[in-house]
DNA sequence: GAGTTTGAAACT
DNA sequence: CAGTTTCAAACTC
């Protein structure tokens, strides 16, 4: 639609920055989350290598260090030497595979621009945004809940996060020191563990050797009351069967416990229900897009209804420019996440009101001049 | 949402 | 290494 067009509806297309399909907005990181989420960059040598599995991990340069690095053995695969917090050449941070590539998946960046962080250092020089709220690395990866510690710190395995070999982001705990704000602790804490259990850090849940049916919790659990029939067991909870290696009393879980089997059919019917839902919605969905994107005219002239003629796509994407104006506003304005979608709902009928009228009008005219 | 149950982790 | 305590998640009401 030409701009006059669109100016007729009341439209005027927002300045919106827009890199080709995807419109985006990049926060600045206030220091402090600069310093928990960006470490110093390794040196110009460092290469950063993608995996087979997607995972990044950064290998060390060759060259020589100028630093003397701590000895730890029996670190979680993957393990690397970054640079501490705090910059300068004064230690390393001990980061397990898991937290190079949460740290890579942040989803706050900084602007290569404005950053002291050499793109080719590849961490945080990408923008990795919030997507329906959840951010990159939730909806890139396997997502995991947040943990809700009040007393461990996170620096015990009672905490997930630490026990996944994560950082702690967006969790509800109290008191965290699983992040690299409290490197010298959490750098303890992991040793500690892994002086108690070598393995303290390595997965649960063995991958067998021929496919599923071969996986098994590597320490067997020692489940008592729950019959293993419940979450409390961490092999019900993988969703795989006790094996021999198990210590549990009066467990259910095996291939042919006819509880085990009643609880994977109600499993099943629930996540059938949710299917139908979700399927519901899917065509709800598509038939209102196809509705809105109809671009013949459903009324050429008498009948009561507004012609879909209004309604064409340069409408929708000049619409679209204008919600997302609102939803611009309200982040650069720091609004709360409900009055965000109160700007936004509001735009959302002020177009509506804009388009119905401008179509209202159109049909007079059009009666007037029998069109 | 508060209280209870559960079993892994931590401690003795 | 066994028994006890602590802890956070799962569960129930």
């Amino acid at each position: 639609m030409r701009n006059s067009s669109l100016h007729q509806l009341g439209l005027t297309k927002p300045m919106v920055v827009s890199t080709g399909a995807v419109r985006m907005s990049v926060p600045i990181v206030p220091p402090q989350t600069m310093k928990q989420v960006a470490p110093k960059p390794l040196t110009s040598a460092a290469q950063v290598v993608t995996t087979t599995q997607t995972q990044q991990r950064l290998i060390m340069p060759a060259t020589p260090l100028p630093q003397i690095q701590p000895n730890f053995t029996n670190l979680p695969p993957g393990t690397v030497l970054a640079p501490a917090p705090g910059g300068g050449n004064v230690g390393y941070a001990v980061v397990p595979a898991q937290y190079v590539t949460q740290l890579q998946q942040s989803p706050f960046v900084t602007l290569a621009s404005s950053s002291s962080f050499p793109a080719s250092a590849g961490i945080q020089t990408q923008a990795r945004l919030p997507l329906n709220g959840l951010s990159a690395a939730e909806t890139t990866s396997r997502p995991r809940k947040p943990c809700n510690c009040t007393k461990s710190q996170c620096l015990k395995l009672y905490c997930d996060c630490f026990a996944n070999g994560e950082f702690c982001n967006n969790c509800n705990c109290n008191n965290c020191f699983n992040n690299l704000e409290h490197e010298t602790e959490r750098l303890k804490a992991i040793k500690t563990c892994l002086d108690r259990n070598p393995e303290a850090f390595k997965p649960k849940i063995g991958k067998g050797k021929e496919g599923e049916a071969d996986r098994r919790h590597s320490k067997g659990c020692n489940c008592k009351r729950s019959g293993c029939l419940k979450n409390y067991c961490e092999c019900y909870e993988a969703k795989i069967m006790c094996s021999s290696i198990c210590k549990c009393i009066g467990c259910k879980n095996f291939e042919e416990s006819p509880e085990r089997k009643t609880l994977m059919h109600l499993a099943d019917a629930a996540e059938v229900r949710v299917q139908q839902q979700t399927a519901a919605k899917t065509k709800l969905s598509s038939q209102i897009s196809d509705l809105l994107m109809r671009t013949t005219p459903v009324v050429s002239s008498g009948g009561g209804r507004l012609p879909y003629t209004f309604v064409t796509k340069e409408v929708l994407e000049a619409t679209c420019e204008c919600l997302l104006e609102q939803a611009k506003k309200a982040e650069q304005t720091h609004q709360p996440r409900a009055e965000a979608e109160r700007m936004i709902l509001e735009e959302f009928g002020h177009c509506l009101m804009r388009i119905i009228s401008s179509a209202g009008k159109a049909k007079a005219d059009c009666a007037s001049i029998n069109c």
